[in-house]
DNA sequence: CCGGGACATTCGGATATCTGCATGTCCATG
DNA sequence: CATGGACATGCAGATATCCGAATGTCCCGG
């Protein structure tokens, strides 16, 4: 017969950690425009009008709680939200891509950037 | 033509202070023992092995935040978790539930408390 | 090798959060 | 009305978080 696991006993940390990845508006809003994919910081930075400092220790925050990952690509690096392994962060994180991640949002903001900067620098990916 | 909306305009708010108000191992625990059902302030004290004053201030914190309403009993106070209208609120809530609140873990630690109170007090509730 | 652009980190101060201890409030009971 | 139990709140200190400004690091082009 096993122990069954009690509240007490069982381990809230790595769910808790991630609620508070998630307690900043900023964070929230860098999470919903991961979720339509991968991103650079300066496409983040103009699309929140927030100083870049600010927006790369806030990815460093999401990046420690292990909801992004980055991959530099020369001068630039891409941000993109990493599949969670845990359901249960999974599903926190989908409530962010439900509430604001819809298509339609995300898509005004990109085009408004491309727009903006033209479709230069770090936009053309991997298919020149 | 109606203007879509940009991230920059959505108000991300709402669902950062929930988040906020589930960024701390405290509450997140309340918040799976709720998933079981109304209880007592005693019995989440007990269940939790934390002072009073500790229990019921996370509780209010959780209450301001929309997480949980409380129903006075005579000398008791029951907790509940609200029903979310947002359907983004309730899946980041859902997302304890589906990793804490399974009903062999709650229920493991409610037998406990029963046993160790017996059932007198506040266990009797509506049905005598 | 030297600049400049993109991004990261450090530092300092303001602000918020968490906790323990004490006290306050409300209700039932005698 | 006095007492005690259940719960809430006030207060003070330690800790954590957030931000602006400045500085560091890495990479590319010349």
């Amino acid at each position: 017969m096993s122990m069954i696991p009690s509240v007490a006993e069982v381990d809230v940390r790595p769910l808790s950690r991630l609620y508070r990845a998630l307690a900043d508006d900023t964070r929230v809003r860098l999470v919903a425009l991961l979720a339509g994919g991968e991103l650079c910081v300066c496409h983040l930075e103009h699309a929140l009008g927030l100083p870049q400092p600010t927006v790369s220790r806030h990815l460093q925050i999401l990046k420690a709680a292990g909801v992004v990952d980055s991959r530099r690509d020369g001068t630039w690096v891409h941000y993109r939200l990493v599949p969670q392994d845990a359901p249960e962060r999974q599903a926190a994180l989908d409530a962010i891509t439900r509430a604001f991640g819809a298509p339609r949002v995300l898509r005004a903001d990109l085009a408004r950037l491309k727009r903006a900067r033209g479709p230069g620098a770090c936009d053309q990916e991997k298919t020149p």
